[in-house]
DNA sequence: GTGTTGTTGACTGTCGACAGTTGACAGCTT
DNA sequence: AAGCTGTCAACTGTCGACAGTCAACAACAC
């Protein structure tokens, strides 16, 4: 419990909060009390604090000096702007996916693909987990590990919005179809093509988060 | 000493680290002692942490795990992983800024071109300031506030990068004539032109730091 | 002389406690 | 009754100390 293992009881509280905040198990908008949480994660403060920090700097959550920190609530503009980051990166990302992606690579996109249209018939459901897959293969076909990383922080700052909002299943299928064209033009090695299927997509989603948003508050 | 006057104390340090990264006063390569630093700030050595961790999600320090943080070295993989970021994050930028730019943004980029151009006649050298200056300018313009902090810390890193390179004045009217190109494209509105100038300017800019990185370290 | 192993030192990771600040409640004034 | 002020509790920010770990050095075997 004391001696690090393998894995700084920090990186283990790094985890598990970014797993309670994803989860939704913390509510958006929920103050986190550090002495209360340390002890349900059976740490001191210290390590919880830089776990706190670290979620902080990655956008899960704000941090309001002596007041602690909350999960931060979705406002339409912070939507709006994190979906033009979102695009800048990604479209970059198609871009080089397209110039770069190997046999493998599209092999793998097609399954994921093939996953995604199995799952969408069976259970009438596009997993989100599946469509995470289908932008991290995408993005590995890149090869760029810097526009990874970031990627990765902007898409879970997204999946943080989606925990509070409800689905449409009729953009399912049209995001399916966004992911069809997206590999015809990763496949073709057309990298204009492949960012502008990824722009009208992530416009796509945009316009639905959006609409979400309005709708809630 | 003890209270918390306007800004913590971890965000002092964070500032203060910073300064002492970016202007090179700790060495690049060169280990942080924990205890000692939280001597010379004059702080303990939690908030110093606070700072050391922050640092390093920005990507101006890397963490070893029992072995502390390091000002990383600049490898020509990362340095053309780190542009392929920044480039695609400020062509969206100069597309975007295109698009929504007012006349005073315009003003404002024919000011700091101007005084570039003044400052290169007269000493001989363009300052990273005006540089600085012109691209945060451009930003602005852009009207995306997530899309600005990313570019924020990227330049971050290059100036990172710069402080340990030398500069090649050749390359510096080169760069003038880029910022020219770049003014007219987003006063005449065209997003596509704009990112293609910023590519272009970004790629002369990478390939002249790889030579400095390859020739040096 | 080279490779291996035991030891030592310095440093990080973690913890518990104290001080300062913030927000809220109660009491007082008008 | 409404507004203001003083007090109080809860929480964060900070500190110093302890324990565990890693790397370098020295002694030894081969």
């Amino acid at each position: 419990m004391t001696p690090p293992l393998h894995l700084s009881l920090a990186g283990q509280a790094v985890e598990a909060l970014r797993e309670l905040v994803l989860s939704g198990e913390i509510p958006v908008g929920e103050r986190v009390n550090e002495v209360e949480l340390a002890q349900r994660l059976g740490i001191s403060r210290g390590p919880l604090r830089e776990a706190i920090r670290h979620l902080a700097s990655e956008g899960l959550l704000v941090l309001v000096p002596h007041r602690g920190a909350r999960v931060p609530v979705a406002d339409a503009d912070e939507v709006r702007a994190l979906f033009e980051l979102r695009t800048a990166l990604e479209c970059a990302a198609a871009q080089l996916a397209a110039q770069r992606r190997t046999a493998a690579d599209v092999t793998a996109l097609h399954e994921v693909v093939a996953e995604s249209r199995r799952s969408l018939r069976a259970g009438a459901r596009f997993p989100h987990r599946l469509d995470l897959a289908f932008h991290r293969t995408l993005l590995a076909a890149a090869r760029s590990p810097q526009i990874a990383e970031q990627v990765r922080l902007v898409q879970q700052r997204v999946v943080l919005l989606r925990t509070t909002l409800d689905e449409d299943p009729s953009h399912q299928h049209a995001s399916m179809d966004d992911h069809d064209r997206l590999v015809e033009a990763v496949e073709a090695g057309d990298g204009g093509l492949a960012a502008e299927a990824m722009r009208l997509h992530l416009a796509r989603v945009c316009a639905q988060m959006l609409a979400a948003v309005t709708a809630r508050g």
